[in-house]
DNA sequence: ACAAAAACTGAAATTTTATTACAAATAAGA
DNA sequence: TCTTATTTGTAATAAAATTTCAGTTTTTGT
């Protein structure tokens, strides 16, 4: 099990300034310790103001510093094997470790997207996707693909979506959008420039912006009514973005999951019509 | 629900004074409402004084009343039990439960592709892969969106990788295939028709072929040297095909990572050209 | 049954700890 | 380079926890 308050500061890491990323990195390493000290042995230990201390845990979203300690009290147990277990592959790791290694990785992203996400922010996506005249979803790289699911769930759900991966194309029908339409940008980084263009201008055009991201403090949240964040941690695998990956695409269930509840029959019929549409494409 | 402190005061019951047990009581009856409290708070609820509540928590042997709302909040931690959680979705689940739900259905369904995981399928896999002259990735629906992460993947580490959606192209392109080449089909049911013809016409022109399917005894398989099980269980979400994608998703992740380990100066040196490529498509 | 001692209790004072206000310092733009 | 915004720590303030102490209740021995 992951503890929670790793993942929420991993999550928040680039909101930080560099006095409260020592006392961030002051809880990654030290843990359970600070729950025996006061604000200010905790803000001497990272040579840091207690205003800092202050600061941080509010910028973390908790009330108070005692609802900190609490939090961390209440998954310290789970904090001592998080450590433990190195997700990090290694040149002489056997195929069987890999395997388990990016299993765990795997998982890890998974609960901790968990953990950072906001539940009303999904709520408000749904309605939006609910009552969106044309849904457009914009990617490119390995988002694309994470966008070509989300169009396959939205259709087989009855919602009109399209996933459009040209870069030109986006901006293109972006122009084309008007206020009751939805964009929906997926990017990890939240940095690539198409998408953030291409979000950008179906905003400025009137329709209402989601982005599903790592980072929440990117330019493409600045273009999005609704931020769904996913989990954001440096890669093991640094020549793909696989954790990240299934995070969206488990970003993207929930979403597919929440709109069949909430459309319940709406979904029952287009699931049974596209079921019959793609069954003579069987064996 | 909160144990350790209920067996403390159950054991020191006898010990406490009649104003101190309205305090015992509170807590075994409030349990963990007092972590959202103050020591004032908590003498007003039990309407005994402040001092009462200090001598209470001290006689329970803690040190301070911080430290008593710690033990009971380290205390708190829910156990999830995992095993005994139904994921199917309930027109009347609230969206926090629908997300615990898709959360441990697709952490099933990892789980379960790991137990079925056959290593030495992989380790096939692999050298054909680090052999083969092309590479090409058939799928359709969903099961694109997977081919094109595998493509993805695959082409940030050097490999000559083609992911193909339109199912003519996939025919025309298997038509092309030498001895030497690879062809790896993803399809969840093992039964779609483009997959299947198009691995099987790549198989008659000589290439090796892949396939990655939830089924072991499907169409798909029979026409495959190699194949790469992921989990396949009826899915709660009719209407989409959730679990499986993501459990395809990680058998492209397994790949790619025991590539990256086997083929490391190449991953790496390919990792650095392609991050180069688009470090400029980022603000 | 009745003192006297012991134990208990709460209001208020004190101490400790957390939070805020503000001004200095640093960094970022224009 | 100057201006503006952000970051940071110090000092003041607020809040919360703890202790003190006087008054009250209970217990115990006669």
């Amino acid at each position: 099990m992951i503890s929670k308050i790793i993942s929420i500061i991993e999550s928040r890491r680039d909101t930080l300034t560099s006095s409260e990323k020592k006392a961030a990195d002051f809880v990654l390493s030290n843990g359970s310790e600070i729950l025996n000290m006061t604000v200010s042995e905790f803000s001497n230990s990272c040579k840091v103001s207690e205003a800092t201390i202050i600061r941080f845990v509010k910028k973390l979203d908790f009330d108070s510093f005692q609802d900190f300690k609490l939090s961390i009290a209440s998954d310290n147990e789970s904090m001592k094997n998080y450590e433990d277990i190195d997700t990090t592959i290694n040149r002489e790791d056997t195929p069987q470790e890999i395997i388990k290694k990016v299993e765990l990785g795997i998982i890890r992203a998974i609960e901790s997207t968990t953990t950072i996400t906001d539940y009303s922010e999904y709520v408000k996506a749904i309605n939006y996707i609910r009552s969106a005249k044309r849904i457009e979803i914009y990617g490119v790289g390995s988002s694309g693909a994470v966008a070509k699911v989300l169009n396959y769930k939205l259709t087989r759900l009855g919602f009109p979506a399209f996933a459009i991966e040209d870069p030109h194309m986006q901006a293109i029908s972006a122009a084309t959008m008007k206020t009751g339409d939805l964009a929906i940008g997926i990017s990890q980084s939240g940095s690539t420039i198409d998408v953030v263009d291409s979000l950008t201008i179906a905003k400025k055009h009137g329709a209402t912006t989601i982005c599903i991201t790592d980072h929440v403090n990117s330019p493409v949240t600045k273009f999005s009514n609704i931020v769904l964040q996913t989990f954001s941690k440096e890669n093991p695998i640094k020549t793909s973005a696989g954790r990240s990956i299934v995070a969206q695409i488990y970003s993207v269930e929930i979403l597919a999951a929440i709109l069949n509840s909430v459309e319940y029959e709406k979904a029952e019929k287009a699931g049974k019509e596209t079921a019959k549409a793609v069954v003579n494409k069987l064996y």
